[in-house]
Parts: structure tokens; C-alpha cells; sequence
DNA sequence: CAGCATTTGTACGTATGTATT
DNA sequence: CAATACATACGTACAAATGCT
């Protein structure tokens, strides 16, 4: 792998263990440079990773603080899967896929995307339980064209482990929205749902490296169990 | 200003134009550096900023792929205050300031952030006004260590051109939770709420360059006008 | 399929500017 | 003022992916 990826990974779980406690600076570019043996870029490029990854702040003349991160401890945003995200937080969960078909795609998508009413879709529905309770509703499309189908062991443990590694996808980015939406009668009958009138959408727009589009979900969340946590900076010259 | 960032701005500017349309390639690396007359390095630290600002995706060995933003207009996530949101769109709003005053922390926040009971803060309540409706209530609370106080008019108009000009204070990063909650009596009281019996909360720790905390805020929203987009980047390698 | 040119990715080295202490 | 540390910029070399011949 490459060197300052390697060097990142080993700050950060050094930070982990406190061995660079929050507060405290990490050493300065140019001893790290000496202790790695490496460049200076190649350290900037993995105090940079640190930097986006809400594990140091960088000032000028004085260094690199090392932030809190006991209290980010969170999908730092970005595009993470419900299995990843699980990983990190060693919750029980359970998925239940509902369905799994290919079929013509619905046709709001179609007017939505641009795409031919006859274009085909592996259609998945999946619920989500977490303790015991049905949390989330998924609902994806993933184009036929791309994604020849998806084996239902598959969708239950980790659809982007089985399409980046069986499939060979390299998946590059999303567009996701959040809004709040009346509940459908599929959430009403398949979600715990209590007396809740509304629930949290999710909807996301994943490309592949090749700017192909490729999978359209929407991920439907119980109101008072949805939380949504990031880490932002603030980009003061980039408008 | 930095040679990468005219840079950036000028090729962002090209693509919006569409000089460089949609589903174009970008002049490669080392023809950019040529015209620009700048080292390749420079050229990819701009090309960075398009990239994590969702303008271009880049393929080794292919080139810098334009993005289609046209249906990514929004603020790419991160930190942004209401008045620069709004600039980015030319919707008619309006701030009500209905609370400005220093007074003792409230205990929750005190708990939350290990701070002395007695710290004080400025505590400001805004409603935010689109199209004569209140959608939006913001509870800010401003650290008084570090914010003596704030002009009335400055809260009306913009609080962080405020904060970074008059007060040269450098807003570094923040953590946002979104997280959905019952109304309260002061939400009912100055929202238009209808018949609704919740609210999107979005509640933020910002910090400043030498990370020291400085504000919290609660943004309440009201559900059916509530909008969150996000252009996320996959990290493969990251965790 | 092999080979080549093109293009981006990584890495190193050096010099100079700017902010902090 | 001096030393330290990060920021910017240029230049070079080689690796890896892509696309075309």
C-alpha cells in the first residue's frame, strides 16, 4: 500500500491509544519525515488524511492538534454502508431482504435519470432490525446493465462487499439528500412503527470511478431512532 | 491570493459556463500547467478542490472527468450559515433576532461540555422567515469568553461575517448531529407549525482554529421544508 | 495480445513565504 | 530578533492505469 496511507493508519491508531493524547501536538512534518524516513509531502499527504478525517486540526507555525475524537466517534459522513457502520459500532443487527427481482425500472426514476422507461433494475427491499425492532427500511435499485443480479446472502450481509469485491465496482461517489416524508403503506406494514405519521428518507445517487450512475436507494428511517452525525470544516475561500 | 486557489476558481467558473461541458475531459495535468504556467503540483492541488467540491472525478490514466453539476446545485454539505446558503440561492428570507443577551450557560450544555456552571454565554434566538413563513428556529449559544457580545443587527444580517470580520475570529470545524424531536412549547410558539408534532433538529459543536469550542447551536427546522444534500466521496482505504 | 503514448498517482528534494513562540 | 513549524511552489523521476495501434 502506498506510504502515506500506511502512515496515516499508524498516526491514527496511535491517536487511538492515546499514545498521542487530545490536545497535545503530534510531532513536527519534519520529524516525522525522519522517524517514517520519508519526505515531508508524503507526511502533509497523511496529516491531510487526519486533517479530513476530524483527527487533527493543522495551525500554522505551531502544528498539528490532536482533536478529541472520543466524542466524533461516528460514520465521519461521507459514503459508509449499513454494514460498515455497524462494524464500528458493534450494535445487533439483523438484515431480512423482502425482495430481490429484476425488473422495469419505476417510472419516476426513469423521468428522473433520463433513462429509457424499459431500462432494468435489480430491485432489492431489505429491513433492518436493530434489537429486535424493524429501524429501516431500504429500498435500492441497482441497473441491470451493470449488476447482473445480486445473491440474496449477498444483500443480507454486505451488498457493497459483494459489488466491489465479487463485482469488481469501484464505487466513487454519491449524491445524498435527507428529507421527511409521509409514511406508505409499505412502511406501515413492515416497519415497527408506533404511531408515527412521518419518517427520515434518505436518498442517495451512487456513481461509479467511470461517472456511470449505478444504484439509486432510499433508505427510510424510524423518526426517533434516525441520527445522522458529521463532521464538517469550514471552507472559508471556496465560494 | 494562492496560485492553486485562482486556479481552482477559474476552472470551476469554465465548467459552470460549460467551457468544460459535462462528461468532458479537462485538459490534462501537464497541459494545464502549461497554460497556466504553473508546476503540475499547483494544477493538482486546484484539481483537488474541484474534486472534493464534486465538480470533477478523476480516472489514472484517463484524465479529469466534468461532473454534471447542474443537479448537484446546493451547498456542498460542510460548514455553511444560513446567509451564505441563502446567497447561493436568491430565496426571499428574513431573521427575526426575538432573544439577544449574556447570561448563565443552560446545565445541559454545561454537563455536555465539562464547562463551569456559572460560564456565560450569549444566548441568541432567531426565526428565519421564507416566504413570510417561520420555518426555522435558531438557538445559538456563543461562548462569552470569546464573544463579548453581539450586535442585534449583526445577527439579522450575517453572524459569521460578523464573527470572522469584526471580531477575527477563524471558524475551523464543527460536528452536526441531525436528529428528529417533539415540538416544544417555544417551537409551537413562534413557528408555523401546523399540525406538526415534530421538528428536524440539527445541533452543532463549532470550534475555532485552536480548537477551543465557541458556539453551539440548535437549528430547528420545520419537517416538510426540511432539505439536506450532501456530495460524499467513497473512502475505500480509509477505516 | 503486445507495445506504445498519454495521463494520473506517488515520492523525493529544494527553496521561499508566513505564522507562532 | 531568532528559531521553529506549517504553506506554497517548482522540478524530477518513476509507477500504474487507460486507450489506441
Amino acid at each position: 500500500m502506498n506510504k502515506f496511507y500506511e502512515i496515516f493508519r499508524d498516526l491514527k491508531q496511535k491517536i487511538d491509544q492515546k499514545e498521542y493524547p487530545a490536545g497535545s501536538l503530534l510531532p513536527s512534518e519534519l520529524n516525522l519525515a525522519q522517524m517514517y524516513n520519508v519526505s515531508r509531502e508524503t507526511i502533509r499527504k497523511a496529516l491531510n488524511l487526519l486533517l479530513e478525517s476530524g483527527y487533527i486540526q493543522k495551525q500554522q507555525g505551531k502544528g498539528s492538534i490532536v482533536l478529541d475524537i472520543q466524542r466524533l466517534q461516528f460514520p465521519v459522513s461521507g459514503l459508509t454502508s449499513f454494514k460498515e457502520l455497524q462494524e464500528g459500532q458493534q450494535i445487533d443487527s439483523q438484515t431480512i431482504v423482502i425482495k430481490n427481482k429484476t425488473e422495469k425500472i419505476p417510472r419516476y426514476l426513469a423521468e428522473q435519470f433520463h433513462l429509457p422507461e424499459d431500462t432494468d433494475v435489480v430491485s432489492l427491499v431489505r429491513l433492518r432490525k436493530i434489537s429486535g425492532e424493524v429501524i429501516i427500511l431500504d429500498k435500492d435499485y441497482l441497473l441491470h446493465d451493470i449488476v447482473d443480479s445480486v445473491p440474496t446472502e449477498a444483500a443480507e450481509v454486505s451488498l457493497y462487499g459483494y459489488l466491489e469485491k465479487e463485482c469488481k465496482l469501484t464505487i466513487a461517489y454519491a449524491k445524498k439528500e435527507f428529507v421527511v416524508e409521509p409514511i406508505t403503506q409499505e412502511d406501515q406494514k413492515y416497519m415497527n412503527l408506533k404511531n408515527d405519521t412521518h419518517v427520515v428518507v434518505v436518498k442517495s445517487e451512487v456513481y461509479l470511478e467511470d461517472t456511470r450512475l449505478f444504484q439509486y436507494t432510499e433508505s427510510r428511517h424510524r423518526l426517533d431512532r434516525f441520527k445522522f452525525v458529521e463532521f464538517a470544516r469550514r471552507k472559508h475561500t471556496l465560494l
